[in-house]
DNA sequence: GCAACTGCTTTCAAAATTAGAGCAGTTTTT
DNA sequence: AAAAACTGCTCTAATTTTGAAAGCAGTTGC
């Protein structure tokens, strides 16, 4: 694609790398979501088409974003892995989430996570990225884990939540 | 253009709001360039066309992240004024910029900012916003400004040791 | 043996981006 | 007072990117 850099001013470059519409919601979705295979990715809340997919992973993969390799469980899968670059987003994403949630119209459901990293702060991000390298770089944790754990089920404790006052409404 | 929401997760919401290539560095030469007017602002590090500054500056206008109004001193002049959303931003800069200058092959000269914010740290920041705050929303400042001032200053002192080592070279 | 699933690729239309010239005025310089 | 420079854009036309959908060569599970 491009390779032309614009600038080597540290937010430029940084845009340069994930500064579109899709490859942070795909970053977003391996850390939040625990997605690891192109058709869980491809099942995003927004609705990604498949090429758009293909192409960011190709370029997230070269940009040294993520890496790729064959899973051993299944000869046509691929599984993608974050890589310490893109765990070092978290507390981007926390800001990034936080700031969605102070300013723009965010549904409840989908909003929770952001509350509880929010509410967490710097030290369950520190947590949650200990456990993203150790689900997706192999390294030791101590303590348990379950960051993500936690804020899925705060989720879906919504999801159901609003199921049930759909029901009685 | 598209006003249709993709999805109501904050983290997406954000990035419709300034994930293109270009709105993030608008505000980032309004808030650590000072800029304010159109001429200003087209004359950025990328080179930013002027018809996709005029689009993005009415974009940005219309969501609330910046506000229009005449320069008293010029009648075709525009002032363009930060608002709290896009002030709140702060934050997310810097540690865009942090990511940034880890990760990324920054230029010294354009990266000197991002360390200082980096090193300032939080206290730094909120003492920015508040600069920011008077500038543009002319609220009241206590103690010394110029936060931007120090800044712009470390960045000129840079770019003029490096025009004296290549003198000298 | 067959349906469902794998990670993509292909096709073609639509939308966004780009460089550059230009414009109707305003202000500054000479 | 005339000329030059500057104001915030707009217009045009070529290029690039995006997008929806269908399809594909396998692999796997039943």
């Amino acid at each position: 694609m491009k390779d032309d850099i614009r600038s080597g001013c540290p937010i430029n470059l940084s845009l340069e790398v994930f500064g579109d519409k899709w490859s942070l919601l795909i970053i977003r979705d391996m850390i939040f979501g625990g997605k690891r295979h192109f058709r869980e990715l491809l099942r995003s809340q927004e609705g990604i088409s498949s090429n758009i997919l293909a192409d960011r992973l190709k370029m997230l993969v070269e940009q040294g974003m993520l890496t790729k390799a064959d899973d051993p469980t299944h000869k046509q899968k691929a599984i993608y892995s974050l890589t310490e670059m893109t765990i070092a987003l978290v507390p981007i994403m926390a800001q990034l989430g936080a700031w969605g949630r102070r300013y723009l119209p965010v549904s409840e459901e989908l909003s929770i996570r952001a509350e509880q990293m929010e509410n967490g702060g710097p030290e369950l991000w520190d947590r949650f990225m200990d456990e993203l390298r150790h689900d997706h770089l192999g390294a030791l944790l101590d303590g348990p884990p379950r960051v993500r754990a936690t804020l899925q089920a705060a989720y879906e404790e919504v999801v159901a939540r609003k199921a049930r006052e759909k029901a009685t409404a």
